[in-house]
DNA sequence: TCGGTCTATGCGGATAGGCGAATACTATTG
DNA sequence: CAATAGTATTCGCCTATCCGCATAGACCGA
């Protein structure tokens, strides 16, 4: 065959450190493969938001949104202020905001293949 | 309250314009979402591999890495370049590498939180 | 042309993860 | 202290997806 593969190198372990491994990654992928959640953090991106806010955003019933908004603030992807009784979101790592950019550009010059692909849910 | 949302603006036809809509962007992050296509984006970012060589590394079924990368090719992480009956993979687009340091930036930054959070799937 | 190799697709079966509804907490207000 | 409002968590139900196995299709060398 062609290269043999070397025992572990070639899979980067800059490009995906073993220490973090990929499950990790790919966790972090998931929790902005949802659109409610994906959703979210583009409504918090702008500015503070606070929890009752996101809920009439999403749409979605209460536990369930602040399911969504627990699961982004464990990821990294929003940061929590609370106030009282408040809870208040945002977007406060701007890396998140280039992410999202970045992702976009690239989604949008293959959004027709995506969304033709079915190997990945059919969207919600 | 505070802010009343106003009605779609907030979201950022910029950040996620609607011909693409949240969902098509999440979708393209799920395919991100598991760590055996996640893995193989990786092994084929520095070269191109041949279909065999990525089943060897994932150590998956034959079949089922085949749709793993079907699934990669539609959402325009990976590009495919058949030759007789082998089909070879590889990174062509740069942002996708981007993408990916970016993400494994953020992620790093928030690894235990992200391996405890437990509604993003136990890792697998 | 025939057999072998490489890749793609279909078929259940099992699990992750999304949803609403109900419930428990906690802090503010009266 | 009691009532109320904003959040967080638990539970049962259902769909999305992952996996291996088996099968089909394409192409090459003998």
């Amino acid at each position: 065959m062609t290269a043999a593969l070397d025992p572990e190198g070639t899979v980067p372990r800059r490009l995906l450190p073993d220490p973090l491994g990929g499950a990790l990654m790919a966790k972090f992928f998931r929790a902005l493969g949802d659109p409610t959640r994906l959703g979210l953090v583009a409504f918090c991106a702008t500015q503070e938001r606070s929890g009752t806010d996101c809920v009439t955003r999403a749409g979605l019933s209460q536990g369930r949104v602040s399911a969504h908004l627990g699961c982004l603030v464990s990821c990294g992807l929003l940061t929590l202020r609370r106030q009282g009784r408040f809870a208040y979101y945002r977007v406060t790592d701007p890396r998140v905001l280039e992410l999202l950019q970045l992702s976009q550009e690239v989604a949008v010059d293959h959004a027709t293949a995506i969304a033709a692909c079915t190997r990945v849910g059919p969207a919600r």
